[in-house]
RNA sequence: GGGCGAUUAGCUCAGUUGGUUAGAGUGCCACGUUGACAUCGUGGAGGUCAUUGGUUCGACUCCAAUAUCGCCCACCA
């Protein structure tokens, strides 16, 4: 007997103090190991000031999985840990806290203003971390980078002067998408477009010098403060004489050209353009094309600005109202209708986006983009589910450039001077001491810092030293796969590929599996407004670390969504406490000498070879599953075979054995029983860290940690097809047993007698073998082997099998009428099955066409059925004839 | 306007290349405290796999339409 496990599955006592263990043993760390293949994650560096969703406990979990498994199985694992300075969320919230303070950005100024933020992150900067250990995370934390760090910061700057040196990097004055609440531009990838409820106004403008006018339709009126022309498509007769003429702006009196361009539609509104060339991406094209110069009318804030005259000082939406009262008033607004279009907001503080011309700096996305996507066509990446692949090249078939630059100060300033005296931009790392133009000294830096993900693209190669060339970076480098949600593949997944085939010219990850989204259980989104969120930690608190990890990866295919219920926890925790107490009677009954010999393979008897060759199959498709990344299969093979093969049937049968006097037979049971639950432990590992660990450092047999030990592999000579069909007779007899016992309401406290009747020689022998299985699983106190069924009465239950019969003489118990009932139903089934069968062998087509094992197999089956219903009439009848 | 996904037991979902008596968890009903576990055991009820066609000897699985729901992308003012 050996020291005992705690009397219920508590996995508050332990799970802490197994993840120190493993930390002060130092099993998360990997190091170059040229003896060993590496096998690499990169962590999706979560913010650093964030706090752990369901998200990161989803995708943690998936990364936390492959990573023990490949560990296991012999890989050197580096799973690479880090967080993501988050500019413009980290920015706002310190915006944010310095305004509860009565303070500001602009007073502060760029210095303090970092040291506010820096003050921030170190304060807030560990919590995600913490929240990661508690669920389990293997990572190498002595690895953990930060996207502002040093090193990073320099790999940044380096990527920078490459993309700019050849030409990729290049500043201009267009159109981007400004966050008038953020007061920065946003790239095109942070903005949600959302189908909005607005108006269309149609507006008339007069033509100089005649008695006409053209009509146009807009949905940002305010924006005609800007116009600077109107365009028709040059096919519309209805305005070919107007090309050529002027328009004159109402309220503004301001003389614009009308154009003719292809871009102009002549089936929408009045076919006739507003084109403000300063608020329009569209317009931007067509005023360049035309020739007709920009005037912007929008202040950083939204509100309009010098240009737009008596409305300077309005918020864009004050301003829309006043410019078409005013136009109405003027009668020049000839239509307002309800109008469903989509607009633009931002991604982070949902204001709505602004087009706005403005000088920022962009990478050119052509060049970068072509290569991502022969890398894809030529299957160097791969996406699971597949179907993100399209997604993946219909973002890049479209892109446009990136614009990177961000008017924020928390994060990666960009490496650009300029003169003061001549414009001379210049890129470089330090400040230079002239201008490489005109000499002068009178330098400053642009004050702009970079878009956040111009930083993480670089995150698998940038943790791992570059551009310093070692052997980390060698070894490790290019990672196998990368997990994360699939609303990120635009924003993450394509810079990172681009951005490594760019500098290190190959693919970042050969997979990507990208997980679906965490929903309530009504199918929402979890979101802080709606308050529905479910904290991991007060699940980790409640019920375990494992038993939430199960739930997150069980009963839900890649790439899908899934909704969280807390009842489903509840059965996972259910689950461990199961495995729990499966591993608590093992070492109840274990001899502590005996737990180390080894097996005595002769001594086996028919039910350990079955457990023997199931838990081999199962362990040959677990780990085909884990390769296949369905992890969920993977571990409903592993749960199913603990609760219903090991725990209901294996553990069952041998308690005989273990309360008997046979001590060989004893100490055989024993061993199989600690070699199957050894193996259970480790192929439960990945997914349930803590409740395996924890047991594991319970069995005399264990060598060295869980964690660190062999993956189980198939061995061939372990499969026996034999034993398992033996058993399989065996539990389908008992489970026969059992239900006619139950449907005839006879308690399983009454014990009673079993005649096999059966003329079949080795079905006998299983009979008589398995005298045991038959007294503990289904209530027998005497069993009995017959030829022949003549001389047994009526008052018997019966129950047919395959090949053979049981009675069961209860005759004070047994209600005829009730009997027949029972096997009528019995009939039914069989008589369902039989049909189906015979129309299967009766179709020629079938017989010809399909293989002949599928043929030969449904043969058996009308033989067993027949054989069956033989029976079963044969015995209604008889109950029927003596009634 | 394009693209994608979902539709399987009351509920939430699996079902891996077409051949299973279509599964699980949960819920429901009945019985059960034999020394691993009531966070349990045993048995049961419950599904014409959204609809309609097609391919095939054979379709939950492949193809095409339809319907409903959801998501993503897109510059139509």
């Amino acid at each position: 007997m050996i020291e005992n496990l705690a009397k219920t599955y508590d996995p508050k006592e332990f799970e802490d103090r197994i993840y120190k263990y493993w930390m002060e043993n130092g099993f998360f760390k990997a190091e170059v190991n040229k003896e060993k293949k590496p096998f690499t994650i990169m962590m999706p560096p979560p913010n650093v000031t964030g706090n752990l969703h369901m998200g990161h406990a989803l995708n943690n979990t998936i990364q936390d999985i492959l990573i023990r498994w490949k560990r296991m199985e012999g890989y050197e694992a580096l799973w690479q840990p880090g967080t993501d300075h988050a500019s413009i969320s980290t920015e706002a919230k310190v915006v944010e806290k310095l305004k509860k303070e009565g303070k500001s950005k602009e007073q502060l100024g760029r210095e303090g203003f970092l040291e506010e933020a820096w003050a921030w992150t170190n304060k807030y900067g560990g919590n995600i971390n913490n929240q990661l250990k508690k669920l389990g995370v293997s990572c190498d934390w002595d690895r953990e980078r930060f996207t502002l760090d040093e090193g990073l910061s320099y790999a940044v700057e380096e990527v920078f002067i490459r993309l700019y040196n050849k030409g990729l990097i290049y500043r201009g004055n267009r159109i981007i998408n400004w966050c008038p609440n953020c007061k920065t531009a946003i790239s095109d990838a942070e903005v949600d477009h959302e189908e909005t409820e607005g108006h269309i106004w149609h507006i008339k403008y007069p033509i100089k010098g005649e008695d006409k006018f053209i009509t146009i339709a807009t949905t940002r009126p305010e924006t005609m403060l800007g116009d600077l022309a109107v365009a028709v498509n040059p096919q519309d007769d209805r305005y070919k004489d107007l090309v050529g003429k002027t328009a004159i702006l109402p309220l503004v009196n301001r003389e614009i050209p009308i154009i003719a361009d292809d871009y102009v539609d002549m089936e929408f509104g009045t076919g006739a353009v507003k084109i403000t060339p300063s608020h329009d991406p569209n317009d931007f094209e067509v005023g360049a094309r035309h020739n007709i110069g920009q005037l912007k009318i929008m202040n950083d804030d939204a509100t309009i600005n010098e240009n737009g005259g008596i409305y300077e000082g309005l918020d864009r939406y004050e301003a829309r109202k006043r410019i078409v009262e005013d136009l109405k008033a003027q009668g020049y607004l000839v239509d307002e209708k309800k109008h469903l279009h989509s607009v633009g907001h931002c991604e982070r503080c949902k204001t709505t986006v602004e087009p706005i011309i403005s000088k920022q700096w962009f990478v050119k996305m052509e060049p970068l983009a072509k290569p991502a996507l022969e890398a894809y066509r030529e299957g160097k990446l791969n996406f699971i589910p597949e179907r993100f692949g399209k997604i993946y090249v219909h973002w890049l078939e479209n892109i446009k450039d990136w614009c990177i630059s961000r008017q924020l100060w928390w994060g990666h300033r960009l490496p650009v001077y300029y003169c003061n005296d001549c414009d001379e931009i210049m890129v470089s790392r330090e400040k230079p001491e002239t201008c490489t133009k005109c000499g002068s000294n009178n330098l400053y830096q642009d004050p702009d810092t970079l878009d956040t993900w111009f930083s993480s693209a670089l995150w698998p190669f940038s943790t791992l030293g570059w551009p310093e060339k070692n052997e980390d970076l060698n070894y490790f480098f290019p990672t196998d796969v990368l997990v994360t949600g699939y609303d990120i593949i635009f924003f993450w997944v394509i810079r990172m590929v681009f951005s490594s085939i760019e500098q290190m010219g190959e693919v970042p990850f050969k997979d990507v599996f990208l997980t679906g989204l965490v929903r309530d259980s009504l199918g929402r989104k979890m979101s802080k407004s709606l308050g529905n969120g479910i904290d991991p930690l007060d699940v980790i608190n409640e019920y375990g670390a494992d038993a939430l990890r199960f739930t997150l990866v069980t009963g839900n295919s890649p790439g899908n969504d899934m909704r969280f219920y807390m009842e489903r926890v509840e059965a996972n925790r259910n689950f461990a406490n199961k495995l729990w107490n499966a591993a608590r009677f093992v070492l109840m009954n274990l001899d502590e000498k005996v737990a180390v010999e080894p097996i005595d393979k002769s001594s086996l008897e028919e039910e350990d070879r079955w457990i023997i060759s199931r838990i081999n199959t199962v362990i040959k498709e677990a780990t085909t599953n884990l390769e296949k990344y369905e992890i969920g299969i993977a571990a409903q093979n592993i749960y199913d075979f603990i609760w219903d093969e090991y725990c209901d049937w294996y553990i069952e049968m041998v308690k005989p054995r273990l309360y008997g006097d046979n001590l060989s037979s004893k100490e055989t049971a024993e061993k199989v029983l600690l070699y199957v639950l050894e193996n259970i432990l480790k192929l439960l590992h990945p997914f349930m860290p803590y409740i395996t660990e924890e047991i594991w450092n319970h069995l005399p047999s264990r060598e060295k940690a869980l964690i660190i030990s062999d993956w189980p592999t198939y061995n061939r000579e372990d499969e026996n097809k034999e034993s398992e069909r033996k058993m399989s007779f065996v539990m389908s007899a008992i489970k026969g047993i059992r239900n006619a016992r139950q449907e005839m309401n006879i308690a399983p406290s009454r014990k009673a007698t079993l005649i096999f009747v059966t003329q079949d020689e080795a079905v006998k022998d299983l009979i008589d073998y398995g005298r045991r299985y038959f007294v503990n699983l289904a209530s027998a106190d005497t069993i009995i082997i017959e030829d022949d069924k003549s001389n047994l009465g009526d008052n018997n239950l019966s129950v047919v099998l395959d090949r053979c019969e049981v009675f069961i003489p209860l005759k004070d118990l047994v209600d005829l009428d009730k009997e027949i009932e029972r096997l009528e139903k019995e009939r039914e089934k069989l008589e369902a099955e039989l049909k189906r069968v015979r129309g299967k062998l009766s179709n020629e087509g079938f017989l010809k066409k399909a293989p002949e094992e599928v043929v030969a197999k449904e043969r058996e089956k009308l033989e067993k059925y027949e054989n069956m219903m033989d029976k079963v009439l044969q015995r209604i009848d008889s109950l029927k004839s003596s009634k």
